[in-house]
DNA sequence: TGGTTTCGTCCGACCATTTGGTAGGTCACC
DNA sequence: GGTGACCTACCAAATGGTCGGACGAAACCA
C-alpha cells in the first residue's frame, strides 16, 4: 500500500493514514459537501479540535484523498497495462486493474472520481492533469485498437469503458459473485463492448 | 415533455417548470449540498425570498426535480421497453431509450442519480422505489437474454449496463459524434458486452 | 531514584461566515 | 382595494477553522 502525503511534522504516520483512510470512507458516503468535519472527527475518534492536529484543512484532506487515489491508479494501473504493446491486451489489462481497484479499495477511487468540483481550481488542475495521464493511455490504445477490427468511435468507446469501470464500486455491493468472477466478467464484458459483433448488435445499430 | 409537480397555488406554471428546469442544471453542475438556495436564485433571475414563493424548501426542490426525472424514465425507457416482449429487444431499447434521456434532457437525470443519497430518508424510499422497477425491468430481461446466451452473471450484467448508460452525460460532452452516433453506439457497445463472444475476450476470461 | 522539563497528542471553548428559511412589505395590475 | 409575484431585512443553526491549554510519556538532570 501507498502511503498518504505526510501532515506537517510527523515521524510515525500510521495514525494519520489510518485518519485519511477513514475519512475517505465517510466521504465517499455521505459526499464531501454533506459531510462536516465534525463528521470526520467522529469518525476517526477524535474532536474537531483534535482532527486539525493532523488536518491543515478540508480542502487539503480531500486533496490528499485523491493523490492517494491517483497513486494507486498509476501504480496498479498505468504501470501494468504500460509494461505490454499489444493494444488489446493494453486495454485488458487497464480494465482489468481498474476493477480490481474499485472492488479492493473503492472509497478513495468513488472520492477521486465524484468530488472533482469540490477541489479549489489549483488542486484541480493537477487532479485532472494525472487523470487524464490515465484516461489517455486508455484512448490511445483503443485507437489502434478500434482503427483495425471495429467502426466505433475512439472518444465514445474510452468514455463508455471509463464509466463502465468507474461504475463497478456503486453496484458491486448488491452482487452475491466474488471479486474474482466480477473482474473477468467485467474484462469480459469491455472487450467484447470494443470487439465483439453479434447478429443482434448490428440489428439494431 | 411530462410536467413538474405542481408547487402550491399556481394556475399558470411555466414559470414554475422554468425554475425546476434551471434550477436542475445548477444542482447537476456543483452538486447539491455544494449549491446554496442563494445561488439557485440567482440562476433563476430571483432573489432567494423570491425563490421561496414557488419552491417549499431545499429538499423539496430536489424531491420535484428527481419525481420529473423518474417521469422521464416511465414515459421514455420503460414503455417503449415494455411494449416488446422479446428479451433482445427489450433491453435494446432500455439502453437506447436512456442513453437519448441522458444526452436530450442530462440535467435532472444526473441529479436523479448522484444525489439520492441527499435526499430525507421518506423521499428517499419513494425515489428508491420507483428506481427498482427501472432497474428491475432491465434485470429480468437480462436474466433471460443471459440465461439462454452467454455466462454471464445476471447482477453484474445489469450493474454494468446500468453504470455504462448513467455515464454518458460525464463523457458525452468532450465528443465530437452527434447524438444519434452515441445512442447507436452506445446501444450496441452494450449488447455486445451482453452477447458478444470474441476470441480475444475468451482469453482474458 | 526522584523531580522537572520537554514534546507529541489531543481537547474544549470560541469565532466569523454561511446556510436554509421566515416575515413583512412593495408594486403592478385586474 | 385585493391579489399574485416578488424583494429587503432578518434569524437561528451549522459550518470550517483557531487557540490556549491539559495530559502523559519520555528525556534529562541531580
Amino acid at each position: 500500500m501507498a502511503s498518504f502525503p505526510k501532515p506537517p511534522t510527523l515521524n510515525d504516520d500510521r495514525r494519520a493514514v489510518d485518519i485519511y483512510r477513514r475519512a475517505a470512507v465517510i466521504l465517499r458516503e455521505r459526499g464531501f459537501d454533506a459531510t462536516s468535519m465534525g463528521d470526520i472527527a467522529d469518525a476517526v475518534d477524535l474532536t474537531k479540535g483534535g482532527l486539525y492536529y493532523y488536518i491543515k484543512g478540508k480542502q487539503a484532506l480531500l486533496f490528499a484523498i485523491m493523490c492517494f487515489a491517483l497513486e494507486q491508479v498509476e501504480n496498479q494501473v498505468l504501470k501494468p497495462a504500460l509494461e505490454v504493446d499489444d493494444a488489446e491486451t493494453r486495454v485488458a489489462r487497464w480494465v482489468e486493474g481498474h476493477t480490481i481497484l474499485m472492488l479492493d479499495d473503492p472509497a478513495p477511487m468513488m472520492v477521486l472520481y465524484n468530488e472533482l468540483e469540490a477541489l479549489k481550481p489549483e488542486h484541480r488542475l493537477r487532479v485532472d492533469e494525472r487523470l487524464n495521464v490515465s484516461t489517455n493511455t486508455l484512448r490511445d490504445a483503443i485507437e489502434v485498437l478500434v482503427a483495425e477490427r471495429s467502426t466505433l468511435d475512439v472518444d465514445i468507446a474510452t468514455g463508455a469503458i471509463r464509466t463502465l469501470v468507474e461504475g463497478v464500486a456503486n453496484w458491486s455491493g448488491g452482487v452475491r459473485a466474488d471479486h474474482d468472477a466480477i473482474v473477468r466478467q467485467v474484462t469480459r464484458m469491455a472487450m467484447d463492448a470494443l470487439l465483439g459483433h453479434t447478429e443482434a448488435a448490428r440489428a439494431v445499430a
